[in-house]
RNA sequence: CGGGGUGUAGCGUAGCCCGGUUAUCGCGCCUGCUUUGGGAGCAGGAGGUCGCAGGUUCGAAUCCUGCCACCCCGACCA
């Protein structure tokens, strides 16, 4: 890609749908509104995969499946929860075909119509709280930590690759407890979860808070949440963890007797992070030459690519190669040895530029004569070159190096564009370049008047707000703390 | 759901306004030779229900109607 990485929106959304395109992640569908992620992105998916489920194990939780149809009443028994989400749900009517009478196909037989209608999960509270009335009598059944790997569908009117498409992949964790101190430390602890993930193998800065009562879930009573900008200075909310209080509980009777023999309503709580994660680590990271992937996350760590004129020259090469592609993946290391004579060693370095692997090796014969290796690594493009008795170390650690200052590249860029507003004036100036602070009067009808005139949202109340007696940039009101504005995907 | 735009080979497109032989060009693909340290060169070749369905016409990629899909902007949302 020769191009620069667009800062205005509309240019930047054409750059990023090409980059998803080009690189080999996803394509759109036939299908409305979704998407076909194709192997290349599926892996990094699979990666992400393993390492959050490792993490909700390690926090005590356990994998399990629930339904893909929900009954229509379900939906409608917690009033927020079905104010949310009814416009966007998709409803399966009929359970049978018959063919057409004119021979040309299957029509919906009319004959087969459902008696309740039953609506494909946008999200699987309900259908789930159905389940946990069953499983929790007594305060011995509790907690009941569980995390479930699914797809869901909301029927999206602008759809994109990755950040909103009609039907995507998540985990949705459902957890149940005694008491609202228990659940509250669970929504926490699970938001901490995702910043570490993002942070440590995403190499994306995030910054923790509080939605706002107009941004919060549907059926919730708090919703926390992770924010990272990306590259055009734009917030992407990249997880959400969901202090439900008692009100699944309420709606679905889960009750459960307590030590001391009363009765009482179960808290929860509930928890997400989807495929949009893939969109945050494309737009967090990328550069004009592809993607830029964190070694944690990328499929593939290194790349070695033989130039060579004749076969038995790569024979020589494999000779070299194969002891270090054996020392690598001993150390765990994802490694791959193109060998294809079906490509051009150019063409290679482009491709894998474009995929984002974070390291290339490139031995050829001036490098057998010399017993070198030639090292490129991604993320800055620079290239170096090893002894070949040395570059198994070297590769190890510059790997962890790129992990590192992948993400201190993208901190200073969040820092950089990010400003304090003390005026209505000074924020428009600053809001559509990144993130901004500023008081806020606390009020939804300030919030909402806000973002009428500039686009921009409240992101979130930060976790770590300082606290500070200022005045609301719009009312003049007074204010406790700033507030995290910007403009959203 | 409102506004705008686009559908022609795997991808990107010309042609459409003003209907008329065998639908244009580039990339990619296949074959051969030369090449191989940054997406190779030359020569030859294959590949098309012009989004779908009707209509107008002697004749439709082109005009008309309906439908479908996709893209952009807005509202909604992870």
């Amino acid at each position: 890609m020769a191009k620069a990485i667009p800062s205005r929106s509309e240019d930047y959304s054409l750059w990023y749908n090409e980059l998803v395109k080009k690189s080999g992640l996803a394509e759109n569908s036939q299908v409305r509104g979704c998407m076909v992620i194709k192997p290349y992105g599926f892996a990094i998916w699979e990666k992400m995969q393993q390492t959050l489920d490792q993490m909700f194990k390690n926090t005590g939780h356990e994998n399990a499946y629930f339904p893909l149809l929900i009954p229509k009443s379900f939906l409608s028994r917690e009033a927020d929860h079905v104010e949310g989400f009814a416009k966007e749900c998709a409803v399966v009517t009929h359970y049978r075909l018959k063919n057409d009478n004119d021979g040309k196909g299957v029509i919906v037989d009319p004959e087969a119509q459902l008696e309740e209608e039953l609506i494909i999960r946008p999200t699987s509270e309900t259908v789930i709280w159905d389940s946990y009335k069953n499983w929790i009598q007594s305060y011995r059944d509790l907690p009941v930590l569980v995390n479930q790997w699914a797809n869901v569908l909301r029927w999206e009117m602008r759809t994109r690759l990755f950040l909103r498409t009609s039907e995507f992949l998540w985990q949705e964790g459902h957890t149940a407890h005694a008491s609202q101190e228990e659940a509250e430390a669970e929504t926490k602890q699970m938001l901490d979860v995702y910043a570490t993930f993002a942070e440590e193998f995403m190499a994306m800065p995030v910054i923790k808070g509080l939605k706002t009562e107009s941004e919060k879930f549907a059926g919730a009573v708090d919703t926390y949440c992770i924010e990272a900008m990306m590259q055009d200075g734009k917030a992407l909310q990249a997880g959400t963890s969901h202090f439900l209080g008692q009100n699944f509980a309420r709606a679905f009777d889960v009750k459960f007797t307590t030590k001391e023999g009363k009765e009482d309503l179960v808290w929860g709580t509930s928890w997400g992070v989807s495929t949009r994660l893939m969109g945050a680590l494309i737009m967090a990271h990328s550069d004009d030459d592809g993607l830029v992937l964190p070694p944690k996350l990328a499929p593939i760590q290194v790349v070695i690519v033989p130039i060579y004129f004749k076969d038995e020259e790569l024979e020589k090469i494999k000779r070299v190669v194969e002891p270090l592609l054996k020392a690598l993946k001993g150390k765990g290391i994802s490694v791959k040895f193109d060998t294809r004579d079906t490509h051009k060693p150019g063409w290679k370095f482009s491709e894998y530029e474009l995929k984002g692997v974070p390291v290339r090796l490139t031995i050829g014969p001036k490098d057998l004569e010399k017993g070198t290796v030639e090292v490129a690594r991604r993320d800055t493009k620079e290239k170096s070159f090893h002894s070949i008795k040395s570059i198994e170390n070297y590769t190890i650690d510059l790997l962890k190096e790129i992990q590192k200052s992948i993400y201190d590249k993208a901190k200073s860029f969040r820092d950089g564009n990010t400003k304090q507003a003390n005026t209505y004036e000074e924020f428009h100036k600053f809001i559509d370049k990144g993130f901004v602070y500023a008081h806020w009067d606390g009020t939804v009808e300030t919030e909402e008047k806000i973002k009428r005139e500039t686009k921009a949202t409240i992101r979130c109340i930060p976790l770590n707000q300082i606290r500070e007696k200022g005045k609301c940039i719009f009312t003049e009101k007074p204010s406790q703390g700033r507030v995290l504005f910007a403009k959203a995907y």
